[in-house]
DNA sequence: CGGCTTTGACCCGCGC
DNA sequence: GCGCGGGTCAAAGCCG
């Protein structure tokens, strides 16, 4: 496992009146500003860390949704030893009002073609400085494809090699800076990460110790 | 031999 | 309507 170091270049909110939490940012990976308006390394997404009934790892923004419009309903992290995320995914809240709507709006219909519908697939990205293009995140990964894409970028593309599980993950490295390679995750796992409990037994500690304060 | 990577071809959404 | 380009497919090859 590469020493990751975290490149987030402000300290994110602290929430208030929550149980204990830790807070946790991803920032804005692209190359230039987003639709947003975002630019490169600013926080895009924060929220934080719960410990939930049943000791389990929660994310969110609490229970009042003002800090940032994405709402994370659910989530599946690998956290390493020094509490760096190294993956997860959250559900985007357009993703539930599409859920809500049904399949009334799945499919559109272009010159007579069956065009599929342009959803916001539940993604997040962040960057690292590493040697190594792949990080352990704990899952198994199978590349399906690399090309050379515009800004010079050459991104590999994974996919979760569980048969059930169709999450992706897209990696880079910034042209700009090669030594931070730029990971996006796309879907939620619907399997347990082998070594996910593994993997967060020493923040879960961290947390029930500060919960116990 | 199974699992994985490589890589050129192909698909298709989107901007013009 | 057309072409670009990001994303995916799939056959071939590699490796343990």
């Amino acid at each position: 496992m590469m020493e990751n170091q975290d490149l987030s270049p402000n300290p994110p909110p602290l929430l208030q009146n929550n149980n204990t939490s830790i807070p946790f940012f991803f920032t804005n990976p692209l190359e230039s500003q987003d639709d947003q308006g975002l630019a490169i390394g600013d926080i895009d997404i924060w929220g934080n860390f719960f410990l939930g009934q049943n000791n389990n790892l929660l994310v969110g923004d609490g229970p009042k949704k003002t800090l940032m419009d994405v709402q994370c309903t659910s989530s599946n992290l690998v956290i390493n030893n020094n509490n760096e995320i190294i993956s997860g995914s959250y559900k985007h809240e357009e993703e539930e009002e599409e859920k809500l709507m049904g399949n009334k709006e799945e499919k559109r219909v272009k010159g007579g073609r069956v065009m599929k519908k342009t959803t916001r697939v539940p993604r997040f990205a962040f960057q690292t400085r590493s040697v190594d293009d792949i990080l352990d995140d704990g899952y198994r990964w199978r590349k399906y494809g690399q090309k050379a894409v515009k800004n010079t970028k050459f991104p590999s593309y994974y996919r979760c090699t569980h048969h059930t599980c169709n999450v992706k993950k897209q990696v880079q490295r910034l042209s700009k800076d090669t030594s931070i390679v730029v990971t996006t995750y796309e879907g939620i796992h619907n399997h347990p990460c082998e070594k996910l409990m593994e993997t967060l037994t020493p923040l879960l500690k961290q947390i029930q110790f500060l919960a116990s304060l």
